[in-house]
DNA sequence: TGTACATCAGTGAACGCGCGTTCACTGATGTAC
DNA sequence: TGTACATCAGTGAACGCGCGTTCACTGATGTAC
């Protein structure tokens, strides 16, 4: 009944990999992606400097890992918000609602697929993550579109008014009463909507 | 005749000051706000490390200072852009587009305006051109908006959007062909009307 | 059950680096006479 | 015009810091017998 959960026992972390990628995404909500250092993280889960390279090359290998947790969390979360919307305009709607969302309520997985710095070149499995995260939003923009540009054209012009919401929401431009987030996330909705009966 | 430019004559620079904002802007345009520093400025502006602290209290003082060019520039920028327009909505629609001209033509003003970390709280003069910034742009949207709260908030929509739409454009989203800044200021122009006519 | 052993996760010390900042200094400049 | 002098912009060396990374090491673990 117990979970698979190692044990730290003296000398062994049990699972040092795991405790550094969380210390490493809270060192990255409170300080952006270029705050993040590898000494730090390693302080905060207890262990030597030296211990990160026993499980990752460098660190924008720990970088690249969270950056495709961001793109596979994004993914998920934006696919489970489409499919509880009915029709390809409120799909896109949901998208843009729940990218805001996401960006509030998960900011160092945001922060980390887009300012981390990372060439994508050198982690192939980034950009693999986020070509993914693409293909799993363009089937709703192709509904209302009229080709495939025009879907990725409009999918971009929405995500585009979602990520400027997002991050001025963040900046406290909407103020920071408890409700900013909800009244946000309802304007990248209407924006979306907007678009997509727009003609483009 | 000449105009009225310092020389540099041995030991003395000339215009030091002026020297380090533009190496400054230099760096933030190439490695983004926190990529700057005050040794890399002062190496391009052939002074040794301690020669910045003759003009400027400390590395975050040039930060404000560019910071206050920054939100100078965008009011003037966006205030001659709306003053050729036809009315209130084509005024808005010019801002937007004058909004992802400015971040894409003058990259450094427009990251250290967001990006750069500083409180503040502990730099008045940045503040201060920030909200006259803002200043500058609400007459536009308070005349299709039935009130002051509704303008506030239909501006910053329209901005989020311009916003969203310019670091999508650098990011190169949109492709990297020459008139991909044409098109994405169009976006947000457009984008810009939709917004101020919809209800909101 | 007990023992020998290979594995390998984590240690601790060290490296070179670039940073922001300070300091006593120097020497070019402009001014007073 | 010439000289003495105060000013102050820029120097160069140094500081302490935190970083990424490397290295030989150690000791807990799991496995083979």
């Amino acid at each position: 009944m117990t979970p698979p959960v190692k044990r730290s026992t003296g000398r062994h972390h049990g699972d040092l990999r795991r405790a550094l990628e969380e210390a490493a995404l809270d060192l990255v909500a409170e300080r952006g992606p270029r705050g993040f250092t590898l000494a730090e993280a390693s302080r905060r889960a207890g262990v030597s400097v030296a211990a990160p390279y026993k499980h990752f090359a460098d660190r924008d290998a720990l970088l690249a890992v969270l950056a495709e947790r961001g793109y596979r969390a994004q993914r998920e979360s934006f696919t489970r918000a489409m499919a509880v919307a009915e029709g390809p305009v409120e799909r896109l709607a949901a998208f843009a609602a729940a990218y805001v969302r996401f960006a509030a309520e998960h900011r160092a997985l945001f922060d980390v697929t887009f300012s981390a710095g990372l060439d994508k070149a050198d982690h192939e499995g980034v950009a693999v993550a986020g070509e993914e995260l693409l293909a799993a939003l363009l089937p709703a923009a192709a509904e209302v579109a009229p080709d495939r540009e025009a879907a990725y054209d409009l999918l971009l012009r929405i995500a585009s008014a979602a990520h400027g919401l997002a991050l001025f929401l963040r900046q406290g431009l909407f103020g920071v009463s408890a409700d900013a987030l909800d009244q946000t996330s309802d304007r990248a909705a209407r924006t979306a909507r907007d678009l997509a009966h727009g003609g483009g």
